[in-house]
DNA sequence: TGAGGAAGTAAGCGATCGTTAACTTAAAGG
DNA sequence: CCTTTAAGTTAACGATCGCTTACTTCCTCA
Protein backbone atom coordinates (compact mmCIF):
# COMPACT_ATOMS: atom_id res chain seq x y z
CA UNK A 1 0.00 0.00 0.00
CA UNK A 2 0.72 3.64 -0.58
CA UNK A 3 3.21 2.35 -3.31
CA UNK A 4 2.67 4.79 -5.93
CA UNK A 5 2.01 8.08 -4.20
CA UNK A 6 4.19 10.74 -6.77
CA UNK A 7 2.65 9.78 -10.68
CA UNK A 8 2.00 13.21 -10.69
CA UNK A 9 5.55 14.64 -9.93
CA UNK A 10 6.86 11.74 -12.59
CA UNK A 11 5.11 13.39 -14.70
CA UNK A 12 5.76 17.08 -13.77
CA UNK A 13 9.76 16.02 -13.75
CA UNK A 14 10.10 16.58 -17.43
CA UNK A 15 11.89 13.77 -19.73
CA UNK A 16 13.73 11.96 -17.03
CA UNK A 17 13.01 11.91 -13.88
CA UNK A 18 10.00 9.61 -13.82
CA UNK A 19 8.12 7.79 -10.59
CA UNK A 20 9.04 4.70 -8.66
CA UNK A 21 7.34 2.02 -10.94
CA UNK A 22 7.30 1.52 -14.83
CA UNK A 23 9.99 2.36 -17.55
CA UNK A 24 12.41 5.33 -16.78
CA UNK A 25 15.19 7.22 -18.60
CA UNK A 26 17.85 5.76 -21.44
CA UNK A 27 21.19 5.17 -21.76
CA UNK A 28 21.71 6.25 -18.20
CA UNK A 29 20.71 3.10 -16.75
CA UNK A 30 22.83 1.09 -18.66
CA UNK A 31 25.81 3.05 -17.81
CA UNK A 32 24.45 2.98 -14.08
CA UNK A 33 24.25 -1.08 -14.61
CA UNK A 34 27.90 -1.07 -15.57
CA UNK A 35 29.33 0.91 -12.54
CA UNK A 36 27.37 -0.97 -10.15
CA UNK A 37 28.62 -4.21 -12.37
CA UNK A 38 32.15 -2.79 -12.00
CA UNK A 39 32.02 -2.32 -8.26
CA UNK A 40 30.36 -5.97 -7.57
CA UNK A 41 32.96 -7.62 -9.44
CA UNK A 42 35.45 -6.48 -8.42
CA UNK A 43 34.45 -6.91 -4.92
CA UNK A 44 32.59 -10.37 -4.98
CA UNK A 45 34.17 -11.47 -8.53
CA UNK A 46 32.59 -12.61 -11.86
CA UNK A 47 30.55 -15.77 -10.57
CA UNK A 48 30.35 -14.00 -6.81
CA UNK A 49 27.93 -11.63 -8.10
CA UNK A 50 24.70 -12.46 -9.39
CA UNK A 51 21.87 -10.94 -11.97
CA UNK A 52 19.68 -9.88 -9.32
CA UNK A 53 22.92 -8.44 -7.42
CA UNK A 54 23.69 -6.03 -9.91
CA UNK A 55 20.15 -4.67 -10.31
CA UNK A 56 19.34 -4.13 -7.03
CA UNK A 57 22.58 -1.61 -6.73
CA UNK A 58 21.65 -0.12 -10.09
CA UNK A 59 18.31 0.29 -8.75
CA UNK A 60 16.09 -2.28 -10.79
CA UNK A 61 14.86 -5.88 -10.79
CA UNK A 62 17.65 -8.45 -11.61
CA UNK A 63 15.83 -9.23 -15.43
CA UNK A 64 15.74 -5.78 -16.27
CA UNK A 65 19.21 -5.93 -17.23
CA UNK A 66 18.83 -8.16 -20.86
CA UNK A 67 16.92 -4.87 -21.81
CA UNK A 68 20.78 -3.55 -22.27
CA UNK A 69 22.67 -6.91 -22.63
CA UNK A 70 22.32 -9.62 -23.86
CA UNK A 71 23.35 -11.65 -20.88
CA UNK A 72 25.99 -11.15 -17.83
CA UNK A 73 29.07 -11.85 -19.53
CA UNK A 74 28.40 -8.98 -22.25
CA UNK A 75 27.98 -7.34 -18.59
CA UNK A 76 31.65 -7.92 -17.70
CA UNK A 77 32.84 -7.47 -21.43
CA UNK A 78 31.34 -3.81 -21.66
CA UNK A 79 32.57 -2.45 -18.26
CA UNK A 80 36.06 -3.72 -18.79
CA UNK A 81 35.85 -2.73 -22.79
CA UNK A 82 35.62 0.77 -21.93
CA UNK A 83 38.01 1.19 -19.78
CA UNK A 84 40.56 -0.59 -22.16
CA UNK A 85 39.31 2.07 -25.24
CA UNK A 86 40.66 4.57 -22.18
CA UNK A 87 44.23 3.61 -21.79
CA UNK A 88 44.40 2.89 -25.72
CA UNK A 89 43.37 6.29 -26.35
CA UNK A 90 45.54 7.77 -23.24
CA UNK A 91 48.53 6.06 -24.60
CA UNK A 92 47.97 6.81 -28.37
CA UNK A 93 48.22 10.44 -27.18
CA UNK A 94 50.87 10.08 -25.36
CA UNK A 95 52.93 8.93 -28.25
CA UNK A 96 52.21 10.52 -31.19
CA UNK A 97 54.87 13.21 -30.17
CA UNK A 98 57.92 11.78 -32.07
CA UNK A 99 61.49 13.38 -32.36
CA UNK A 100 61.78 12.84 -28.36
CA UNK A 101 64.64 11.62 -26.25
CA UNK A 102 63.34 8.07 -25.52
CA UNK A 103 63.85 8.65 -21.71
CA UNK A 104 61.74 11.51 -21.73
CA UNK A 105 58.74 9.36 -24.46
CA UNK A 106 59.38 6.45 -21.97
CA UNK A 107 58.47 9.06 -18.82
CA UNK A 108 55.88 10.70 -20.21
CA UNK A 109 54.41 7.42 -21.70
CA UNK A 110 54.36 5.92 -17.65
CA UNK A 111 53.14 9.10 -16.36
CA UNK A 112 49.87 9.06 -18.75
CA UNK A 113 49.59 5.26 -18.14
CA UNK A 114 49.47 5.83 -14.60
CA UNK A 115 46.50 8.35 -15.09
CA UNK A 116 44.56 6.95 -16.63
CA UNK A 117 44.76 3.65 -14.38
CA UNK A 118 44.20 5.93 -11.49
CA UNK A 119 41.35 7.43 -13.39
CA UNK A 120 39.85 3.92 -14.05
CA UNK A 121 41.03 1.99 -10.80
CA UNK A 122 38.14 -0.47 -10.70
CA UNK A 123 37.79 -0.74 -14.10
CA UNK A 124 41.59 -1.97 -14.11
CA UNK A 125 40.96 -4.23 -10.91
CA UNK A 126 38.82 -6.23 -12.27
CA UNK A 127 40.33 -6.83 -15.92
CA UNK A 128 43.70 -8.47 -14.06
CA UNK A 129 40.72 -9.94 -11.60
CA UNK A 130 37.82 -11.59 -13.92
CA UNK A 131 39.05 -11.70 -17.43
CA UNK A 132 39.55 -15.57 -17.47
CA UNK A 133 35.74 -15.09 -17.32
CA UNK A 134 35.48 -13.42 -20.23
CA UNK A 135 34.74 -15.46 -23.23
CA UNK A 136 37.00 -15.89 -25.67
CA UNK A 137 35.62 -13.47 -28.05
CA UNK A 138 35.65 -10.69 -25.51
CA UNK A 139 38.99 -11.50 -23.85
CA UNK A 140 41.20 -12.12 -27.00
CA UNK A 141 41.19 -8.52 -28.12
CA UNK A 142 41.41 -7.05 -24.87
CA UNK A 143 44.53 -9.26 -24.67
CA UNK A 144 45.65 -8.42 -27.88
CA UNK A 145 45.21 -4.53 -26.81
CA UNK A 146 47.37 -4.93 -23.91
CA UNK A 147 49.98 -6.59 -25.79
CA UNK A 148 50.56 -3.91 -28.15
CA UNK A 149 50.40 -1.36 -25.32
CA UNK A 150 53.45 -2.89 -23.85
CA UNK A 151 55.29 -3.32 -26.87
CA UNK A 152 55.29 0.58 -27.03
CA UNK A 153 57.13 0.41 -23.36
CA UNK A 154 59.43 -2.17 -24.92
CA UNK A 155 60.29 -0.25 -27.90
CA UNK A 156 61.07 2.63 -26.38
CA UNK A 157 63.21 0.54 -23.04
CA UNK A 158 65.08 -0.94 -26.42
CA UNK A 159 65.68 2.50 -27.78
CA UNK A 160 67.48 3.48 -24.75
CA UNK A 161 69.39 0.34 -24.49
CA UNK A 162 69.73 -0.89 -27.41
CA UNK A 163 72.40 -4.06 -26.31
CA UNK A 164 69.31 -5.22 -23.84
CA UNK A 165 68.23 -9.19 -24.42
CA UNK A 166 64.55 -8.35 -25.87
CA UNK A 167 63.01 -11.18 -23.67
CA UNK A 168 64.33 -9.39 -20.94
CA UNK A 169 62.82 -6.22 -22.05
CA UNK A 170 59.38 -7.88 -21.91
CA UNK A 171 59.70 -9.44 -18.93
CA UNK A 172 60.83 -6.34 -17.30
CA UNK A 173 57.94 -4.61 -18.68
CA UNK A 174 55.80 -6.91 -17.21
CA UNK A 175 56.65 -6.49 -14.26
CA UNK A 176 56.13 -2.32 -14.71
CA UNK A 177 53.09 -2.70 -15.67
CA UNK A 178 51.73 -4.70 -12.71
CA UNK A 179 53.61 -2.42 -10.28
CA UNK A 180 51.04 0.52 -11.50
CA UNK A 181 48.63 -1.96 -11.52
CA UNK A 182 49.19 -2.19 -7.43
CA UNK A 183 47.65 1.38 -7.34
CA UNK A 184 44.76 -0.01 -8.94
CA UNK A 185 44.34 -2.93 -6.28
CA UNK A 186 45.21 -1.43 -2.82
CA UNK A 187 44.45 2.14 -1.82
CA UNK A 188 47.07 4.68 -0.80
CA UNK A 189 47.02 7.29 1.26
CA UNK A 190 49.22 9.73 -0.51
CA UNK A 191 47.87 13.20 -2.64
CA UNK A 192 46.91 11.91 -6.10
CA UNK A 193 49.83 14.05 -7.48
CA UNK A 194 52.44 12.94 -5.01
CA UNK A 195 50.84 9.73 -5.96
CA UNK A 196 51.41 10.42 -9.86
CA UNK A 197 55.54 11.38 -9.35
CA UNK A 198 56.41 8.35 -7.01
CA UNK A 199 54.90 6.22 -9.52
CA UNK A 200 56.19 7.33 -12.62
CA UNK A 201 59.36 8.24 -11.29
CA UNK A 202 60.39 4.91 -9.33
CA UNK A 203 58.14 2.62 -12.71
CA UNK A 204 60.39 4.55 -15.20
CA UNK A 205 63.91 4.04 -12.86
CA UNK A 206 63.15 0.31 -12.92
CA UNK A 207 62.91 0.18 -16.39
CA UNK A 208 65.91 2.46 -17.62
CA UNK A 209 68.21 1.49 -14.72
CA UNK A 210 72.00 0.42 -15.70
CA UNK A 211 72.57 2.90 -18.90
CA UNK A 212 72.38 6.46 -17.47
CA UNK B 1 31.70 -55.50 -15.65
CA UNK B 2 35.50 -56.66 -16.34
CA UNK B 3 35.64 -53.70 -13.11
CA UNK B 4 37.95 -55.03 -10.41
CA UNK B 5 40.34 -57.54 -11.81
CA UNK B 6 43.21 -57.03 -9.58
CA UNK B 7 42.55 -57.05 -6.47
CA UNK B 8 45.37 -59.77 -5.94
CA UNK B 9 47.60 -56.86 -6.96
CA UNK B 10 45.97 -54.33 -4.40
CA UNK B 11 46.68 -56.71 -1.95
CA UNK B 12 50.41 -57.43 -3.11
CA UNK B 13 51.66 -53.94 -3.65
CA UNK B 14 52.78 -53.50 0.11
CA UNK B 15 50.58 -50.80 1.98
CA UNK B 16 50.28 -48.03 -0.48
CA UNK B 17 49.28 -49.22 -3.81
CA UNK B 18 45.77 -50.27 -4.06
CA UNK B 19 43.42 -51.44 -6.72
CA UNK B 20 41.15 -49.50 -9.00
CA UNK B 21 38.39 -49.07 -6.22
CA UNK B 22 37.61 -48.57 -2.68
CA UNK B 23 39.52 -46.63 -0.12
CA UNK B 24 43.36 -46.14 -1.00
CA UNK B 25 46.33 -43.90 0.79
CA UNK B 26 46.67 -41.59 4.04
CA UNK B 27 47.88 -38.18 3.62
CA UNK B 28 49.05 -38.16 -0.26
CA UNK B 29 45.61 -37.61 -0.93
CA UNK B 30 44.74 -34.86 0.74
CA UNK B 31 48.16 -33.31 -1.30
CA UNK B 32 46.89 -34.49 -4.30
CA UNK B 33 43.49 -32.72 -3.54
CA UNK B 34 45.05 -29.45 -2.87
CA UNK B 35 47.37 -29.13 -5.90
CA UNK B 36 44.28 -30.05 -8.17
CA UNK B 37 42.02 -27.51 -6.38
CA UNK B 38 45.13 -24.79 -6.55
CA UNK B 39 45.43 -25.05 -9.89
CA UNK B 40 41.54 -25.19 -10.96
CA UNK B 41 41.46 -22.15 -8.98
CA UNK B 42 43.77 -20.55 -10.58
CA UNK B 43 42.43 -21.19 -13.59
CA UNK B 44 38.72 -20.72 -13.48
CA UNK B 45 38.44 -19.20 -9.99
CA UNK B 46 37.07 -20.07 -7.06
CA UNK B 47 33.23 -19.84 -7.89
CA UNK B 48 34.21 -21.06 -11.30
CA UNK B 49 35.20 -24.26 -9.83
CA UNK B 50 33.27 -27.01 -8.35
CA UNK B 51 33.70 -29.85 -5.74
CA UNK B 52 33.14 -32.47 -8.48
CA UNK B 53 35.92 -30.57 -11.21
CA UNK B 54 38.45 -30.90 -7.83
CA UNK B 55 37.40 -34.15 -6.96
CA UNK B 56 37.91 -35.78 -10.25
CA UNK B 57 41.51 -33.69 -11.24
CA UNK B 58 42.52 -35.81 -7.68
CA UNK B 59 41.00 -38.75 -9.21
CA UNK B 60 38.44 -39.09 -6.75
CA UNK B 61 34.45 -38.19 -7.14
CA UNK B 62 33.20 -34.98 -5.45
CA UNK B 63 32.06 -35.85 -1.85
CA UNK B 64 34.94 -37.44 -1.30
CA UNK B 65 36.74 -34.41 -0.97
CA UNK B 66 34.73 -34.29 2.54
CA UNK B 67 36.84 -37.01 4.13
CA UNK B 68 39.65 -34.67 4.45
CA UNK B 69 38.15 -31.04 4.21
CA UNK B 70 35.07 -28.97 6.23
CA UNK B 71 34.16 -27.53 2.57
CA UNK B 72 35.15 -25.99 -0.33
CA UNK B 73 36.00 -22.66 1.41
CA UNK B 74 38.67 -24.80 3.49
CA UNK B 75 40.09 -26.55 0.33
CA UNK B 76 41.15 -22.88 -0.58
CA UNK B 77 41.90 -21.65 2.62
CA UNK B 78 44.85 -24.73 3.42
CA UNK B 79 46.13 -24.43 -0.41
CA UNK B 80 46.76 -20.96 0.32
CA UNK B 81 47.81 -21.07 3.89
CA UNK B 82 50.64 -23.66 2.61
CA UNK B 83 52.30 -21.11 0.45
CA UNK B 84 51.69 -18.30 2.65
CA UNK B 85 53.77 -20.05 5.21
CA UNK B 86 56.61 -20.79 2.75
CA UNK B 87 57.02 -17.56 2.19
CA UNK B 88 56.93 -16.71 5.86
CA UNK B 89 59.58 -18.91 6.41
CA UNK B 90 62.04 -17.72 3.56
CA UNK B 91 61.51 -14.03 4.70
CA UNK B 92 62.38 -15.17 7.86
CA UNK B 93 65.57 -16.90 7.53
CA UNK B 94 66.70 -14.06 5.21
CA UNK B 95 66.40 -11.56 7.55
CA UNK B 96 68.39 -13.19 10.64
CA UNK B 97 71.45 -12.25 9.60
CA UNK B 98 71.06 -8.60 11.31
CA UNK B 99 74.04 -6.07 11.37
CA UNK B 100 74.31 -6.08 7.49
CA UNK B 101 74.16 -2.69 5.13
CA UNK B 102 70.76 -1.81 5.07
CA UNK B 103 71.48 -2.38 0.91
CA UNK B 104 72.58 -5.93 0.84
CA UNK B 105 69.82 -7.00 3.29
CA UNK B 106 67.12 -5.21 0.99
CA UNK B 107 68.48 -6.92 -2.11
CA UNK B 108 68.69 -10.27 -0.18
CA UNK B 109 65.40 -9.88 0.71
CA UNK B 110 63.74 -9.28 -2.43
CA UNK B 111 66.04 -12.17 -4.01
CA UNK B 112 64.38 -14.82 -1.52
CA UNK B 113 60.96 -13.28 -2.35
CA UNK B 114 61.57 -13.48 -5.72
CA UNK B 115 62.31 -17.00 -5.16
CA UNK B 116 59.62 -18.25 -3.20
CA UNK B 117 57.40 -16.94 -5.21
CA UNK B 118 59.25 -18.51 -8.24
CA UNK B 119 58.58 -21.76 -6.34
CA UNK B 120 55.41 -21.10 -5.52
CA UNK B 121 53.72 -19.32 -8.43
CA UNK B 122 49.96 -21.35 -8.27
CA UNK B 123 49.54 -20.45 -4.72
CA UNK B 124 51.00 -16.74 -4.94
CA UNK B 125 48.55 -16.19 -8.24
CA UNK B 126 45.78 -17.63 -6.54
CA UNK B 127 46.30 -15.52 -3.09
CA UNK B 128 46.11 -12.71 -5.21
CA UNK B 129 43.16 -13.34 -7.67
CA UNK B 130 40.91 -15.65 -5.05
CA UNK B 131 41.62 -14.38 -1.63
CA UNK B 132 38.43 -12.15 -1.72
CA UNK B 133 36.53 -15.54 -1.63
CA UNK B 134 37.88 -16.76 1.84
CA UNK B 135 35.90 -16.47 4.86
CA UNK B 136 37.05 -13.41 6.97
CA UNK B 137 38.47 -15.97 9.55
CA UNK B 138 40.63 -17.37 7.24
CA UNK B 139 41.66 -14.34 5.27
CA UNK B 140 42.75 -12.05 7.83
CA UNK B 141 45.44 -13.86 9.16
CA UNK B 142 46.97 -14.06 5.77
CA UNK B 143 46.23 -10.52 5.09
CA UNK B 144 48.56 -9.68 8.25
CA UNK B 145 51.43 -11.86 7.43
CA UNK B 146 51.53 -10.08 4.19
CA UNK B 147 51.47 -6.81 5.88
CA UNK B 148 54.00 -7.70 8.47
CA UNK B 149 56.22 -8.89 5.34
CA UNK B 150 55.87 -5.84 3.63
CA UNK B 151 56.88 -3.96 6.55
CA UNK B 152 59.81 -5.69 6.59
CA UNK B 153 60.80 -4.43 3.13
CA UNK B 154 59.52 -0.95 4.28
CA UNK B 155 61.53 -0.65 7.37
CA UNK B 156 64.76 -1.49 5.28
CA UNK B 157 64.06 0.95 2.38
CA UNK B 158 63.73 3.90 5.17
CA UNK B 159 67.31 2.40 6.75
CA UNK B 160 68.44 3.56 3.63
CA UNK B 161 66.53 6.93 3.31
CA UNK B 162 65.87 8.12 6.53
CA UNK B 163 64.52 11.28 4.88
CA UNK B 164 61.80 9.44 3.41
CA UNK B 165 58.08 10.04 3.84
CA UNK B 166 57.37 6.87 5.54
CA UNK B 167 53.79 6.54 3.72
CA UNK B 168 55.37 7.20 0.28
CA UNK B 169 57.47 4.02 1.07
CA UNK B 170 54.62 2.01 1.68
CA UNK B 171 52.83 3.03 -1.65
CA UNK B 172 56.81 1.85 -3.45
CA UNK B 173 56.74 -1.51 -1.40
CA UNK B 174 53.42 -2.04 -2.50
CA UNK B 175 54.35 -1.48 -5.90
CA UNK B 176 57.34 -3.48 -5.38
CA UNK B 177 55.50 -6.61 -4.08
CA UNK B 178 53.57 -6.18 -7.14
CA UNK B 179 56.05 -6.25 -9.78
CA UNK B 180 57.47 -9.10 -8.41
CA UNK B 181 54.21 -10.98 -8.24
CA UNK B 182 53.67 -10.32 -12.11
CA UNK B 183 56.26 -13.60 -12.55
CA UNK B 184 54.06 -15.70 -10.33
CA UNK B 185 51.04 -14.24 -13.38
CA UNK B 186 52.61 -14.29 -16.92
CA UNK B 187 55.00 -16.61 -17.42
CA UNK B 188 58.72 -15.31 -18.83
CA UNK B 189 60.68 -17.34 -21.21
CA UNK B 190 63.59 -16.43 -19.70
CA UNK B 191 65.74 -19.04 -18.04
CA UNK B 192 65.33 -19.28 -14.04
CA UNK B 193 68.71 -17.90 -12.70
CA UNK B 194 68.12 -14.84 -15.69
CA UNK B 195 65.05 -14.62 -14.28
CA UNK B 196 65.74 -14.43 -10.59
CA UNK B 197 68.74 -12.00 -11.10
CA UNK B 198 66.70 -9.37 -13.50
CA UNK B 199 63.42 -8.99 -11.09
CA UNK B 200 65.88 -8.82 -8.14
CA UNK B 201 68.08 -6.05 -9.21
CA UNK B 202 65.24 -4.04 -11.04
CA UNK B 203 63.38 -4.31 -8.00
CA UNK B 204 65.75 -3.55 -5.88
CA UNK B 205 66.74 -0.30 -7.98
CA UNK B 206 63.04 0.88 -7.68
CA UNK B 207 62.87 0.73 -4.09
CA UNK B 208 66.77 2.40 -3.15
CA UNK B 209 66.79 4.54 -6.19
CA UNK B 210 67.35 8.47 -5.60
CA UNK B 211 69.86 7.85 -2.28
CA UNK B 212 72.98 6.62 -4.32
C1' DT C 1 -5.51 10.52 -28.93
C1' DG C 2 -4.23 6.30 -29.38
C1' DA C 3 -0.90 2.86 -31.27
C1' DG C 4 3.56 1.17 -30.53
C1' DG C 5 7.89 0.67 -28.60
C1' DA C 6 11.03 0.94 -24.68
C1' DA C 7 11.76 -0.41 -20.08
C1' DG C 8 10.27 -2.40 -16.18
C1' DT C 9 8.07 -6.30 -13.10
C1' DA C 10 6.84 -10.96 -11.17
C1' DA C 11 6.91 -15.75 -11.82
C1' DG C 12 9.01 -19.64 -13.06
C1' DC C 13 12.01 -23.12 -15.58
C1' DG C 14 16.01 -25.97 -16.04
C1' DA C 15 20.60 -26.54 -14.69
C1' DT C 16 24.17 -26.53 -11.45
C1' DC C 17 26.21 -26.43 -7.03
C1' DG C 18 27.62 -27.43 -2.13
C1' DT C 19 26.54 -30.50 1.08
C1' DT C 20 24.62 -34.57 3.46
C1' DA C 21 23.07 -39.39 3.90
C1' DA C 22 23.38 -44.15 3.31
C1' DC C 23 25.97 -47.60 1.78
C1' DT C 24 30.42 -50.26 0.20
C1' DT C 25 35.11 -51.55 0.25
C1' DA C 26 39.80 -52.19 1.65
C1' DA C 27 43.30 -52.10 5.09
C1' DA C 28 44.49 -52.68 10.13
C1' DG C 29 44.54 -54.85 14.67
C1' DG C 30 43.63 -57.85 18.38
C1' DC D 1 38.76 -64.36 11.46
C1' DC D 2 36.03 -60.89 12.82
C1' DT D 3 35.54 -56.07 14.00
C1' DT D 4 36.60 -51.43 13.32
C1' DT D 5 37.69 -47.52 10.80
C1' DA D 6 39.30 -44.59 7.08
C1' DA D 7 38.22 -43.54 2.45
C1' DG D 8 35.58 -44.13 -1.18
C1' DT D 9 30.96 -44.50 -3.88
C1' DT D 10 26.03 -43.17 -5.56
C1' DA D 11 21.82 -40.70 -4.77
C1' DA D 12 19.44 -37.00 -3.53
C1' DC D 13 18.06 -32.52 -1.30
C1' DG D 14 17.62 -27.66 -0.97
C1' DA D 15 19.35 -23.40 -2.60
C1' DT D 16 20.85 -20.46 -6.02
C1' DC D 17 21.60 -18.83 -10.53
C1' DG D 18 21.13 -17.32 -15.44
C1' DC D 19 17.73 -16.61 -18.37
C1' DT D 20 12.92 -16.66 -20.54
C1' DT D 21 8.13 -15.61 -20.63
C1' DA D 22 4.10 -13.01 -20.07
C1' DC D 23 2.40 -9.10 -18.56
C1' DT D 24 2.35 -3.97 -17.21
C1' DT D 25 3.49 0.84 -17.48
C1' DC D 26 5.20 4.98 -19.26
C1' DC D 27 6.84 7.87 -23.05
C1' DT D 28 6.81 9.23 -27.91
C1' DC D 29 4.89 10.82 -31.91
C1' DA D 30 2.16 10.50 -36.10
Amino acid sequence: MAKRVNQAESVAAGSNRPGPSGPRRGPARRREILDAALRLFRERGFHGTSIDDIGATAGVTGPALYRHFSGKGEVLAEAIREGSRRIAAATRSAVTDEALDPREALERLVRSYVDVALDNADTYAAYVLEARHLADEFRRPLRRSELRHREEWRRLVLAVHPDMDPEQARTLVTMAVFAVTSLCMEPSRLDREVLVELATSRVTAMLLTGAN
